[in-house]
DNA sequence: ATGCAAATGATAACGATTATCATTTGCATC
DNA sequence: GATGCAAATGATAATCGTTATCATTTGCAT
């Protein structure tokens, strides 16, 4: 199930619920879960967990900054482990598959865009939505339900 | 309270609330209104017009291609007048104000990045959150409530 | 083993939005 | 201008993701 010294680290206590829901990052091959995807992952494998448990964990884990949120479109957020670096995202609209890439020249121009109109940036979103078309959608199984109708931003926070 | 023609053109019946919902939108100083900002506006202003109309007619008035919606952080939906030119945002994490910027840099990589990976893009949301720090926040009274605790990306459509 | 603050879980509450459905309205036709 | 009917409206219930409440349980320092 896990060691408890990453929780003990950000200074958590390390509980079973909590140490279940970091396994299930880790293990998962859909590495994106929303709140309802790790409470039915849970069940599915007979750990009974509430789903309010759920939802608070989750929070935490992000503030420890051993999860990332992202605000998908269709008003849900949607987690993923920090691995430190920071990336944005592209979602097949077809499958739900998600795809993650860094561009060093976005991220600069965002600055630019900053720094001239005398903001300072906290935090920036990017999500490009889009169809996977040359490859046929090989990613329908992956994700529990395909995608929103209607699709939203999503957050990102700065490294 | 404005011509009923430009409902007519794009085949929707010229009802009042229609009408009332969208010259709003023409007349308000802060052009990102929510639902619930129109319907606030709308009470003051003495026009009685059902939150569940506001709601359908914002919807109706984004798929005409009159509005444009995007998803702010919050799980809100907050639209303005489509321009026909299409845009990102910047808002101010302290007021709440928003600044709308376009890059075209930042719009080409994003073209790059999908054909890369072979994705064609449908749609894409670039939200920066930051703080006017050096204009000591002029804003903030553009806006009825500062900004939610909790942030989320937006959506655009690309023209 | 004990004690207690912290965590959990069942459930109610909440905010934004959509669905339902009876009533009203725009507007084409007479 | 009166009529008819599909379309639109508005009050309200319902839904969805999420947060708050609060009694019970648990981690863990003693």
């Amino acid at each position: 199930m896990r060691q408890p010294e990453h929780l003990k680290i950000v200074g958590l206590k390390s509980t079973t619920p909590r140490l279940k829901i970091l396994s299930l990052f880790e293990s998962s091959q859909e590495h994106h879960l929303s709140a309802e995807d790790v409470y039915k992952l849970l069940m599915a494998s007979g750990d009974d967990v509430g789903l309010a448990t759920v939802y608070r964990v989750l929070t935490q884990f992000e503030q420890a900054g051993l999860l990332v949120r992202n605000y998908f479109e269709g008003g849900k957020s949607v987690f993923e482990l920090n691995q430190g670096k920071h990336h944005d995202h592209i979602v097949c609209m077809q499958c739900g598959h998600v795809e993650e890439f860094y561009d060093a020249t976005i991220e600069a121009r965002q600055e630019k865009v900053a720094i001239e109109r005398r903001f300072s940036i906290r935090d920036h979103s990017l999500y490009i939505y889009a169809d996977c078309t040359n490859k046929q959608c090989p990613h329908k199984d992956l994700r529990a339900d395909p995608m929103p109708t209607n699709k939203i931003g999503a957050a990102q926070s700065l490294d």
